[in-house]
DNA sequence: ATTATAGTTTAGTTTTATCTAAATTAATTC
DNA sequence: GAATTAATTTAGATAAAACTAAACTATAAT
């Protein structure tokens, strides 16, 4: 099969990796995705997951109000079964509880801005 | 066996990976990748092969005032196999030679600055 | 029709990566 | 030991990526 260079790059990514797995072998709807990293805005989830789709790396489904992702196992092609052995690794299992552990005492203080001026309000 | 994930991070700039492709499978001297990348400077590529000497990507011989630089396979693991594959396949190739021609014709238009000022004179 | 929910898009900000130029280090040659 | 060559390191500049807040779109519920 026939190895995408793009797929590489929009996988190097942490944030969207981690996506992918989520979706990994179930459907996930857009906000659900968002519940389990709530260290980012809506918004951040929303724009990497259009990464993912125009790299073919996940699909959608609409329905009523919800958008279902789901990943593209084909398109991950064999990097997919890597990253697969990687995600049920002991260590990388360990490095999850590790998170979740981290995720329970507050938001993380490593990314987030601490002054968010006010700007732009178009329709006031 | 174990995958690192910090090795598909680095892989993932291309810059790396054409660095990691030229010492694949035999020694280069620093100067002789700078030669085969003449868009960059030579300092910008000493950062790119610390970064893959640090991600165990590459190993170095000193000799006389070379330093020898050649991939380390083994850290690589499958993605080793899947980018030898790529490197191997006629599309790859084909987008070579394009480069090549492309790198005939002068210098590349996209990354450099246009304007580069004059900065600290550490001892005058 | 208004309000609420789910999600995307936009525009600007912040963060990170990559790059350049100069300084620096070390070995080699004269 | 001065000059040259090969490379690394440093400090700052620039570009790219990721993120935020708010605006916006669409569907559903009241």
């Amino acid at each position: 099969m026939m190895i995408d260079p793009g797929v590489m790059a929009v996988l190097a990514s942490p944030r969207r990796s981690e996506i992918l797995r989520l979706v990994w072998d179930r459907e996930l709807a857009a906000g659900d995705i968002h519940r389990a990293m709530p260290d980012v805005t809506f918004g951040a989830i929303s724009l990497q997951l259009r990464q993912l789709a125009e790299a073919g790396l996940v699909e959608v489904r609409a329905e009523s109000r919800n958008r279902y992702y789901r990943a593209r196992k084909e398109t991950a092609g064999e990097l997919g079964q890597i990253l697969e052995r990687m995600w049920s690794s002991a260590l990388w299992r360990l490095k999850l509880a590790a998170e979740l552990e981290e995720g329970r005492r507050g938001p993380r203080p490593g990314r987030r801005t601490t002054n968010s001026r006010q700007r732009r309000r178009k329709k006031p």
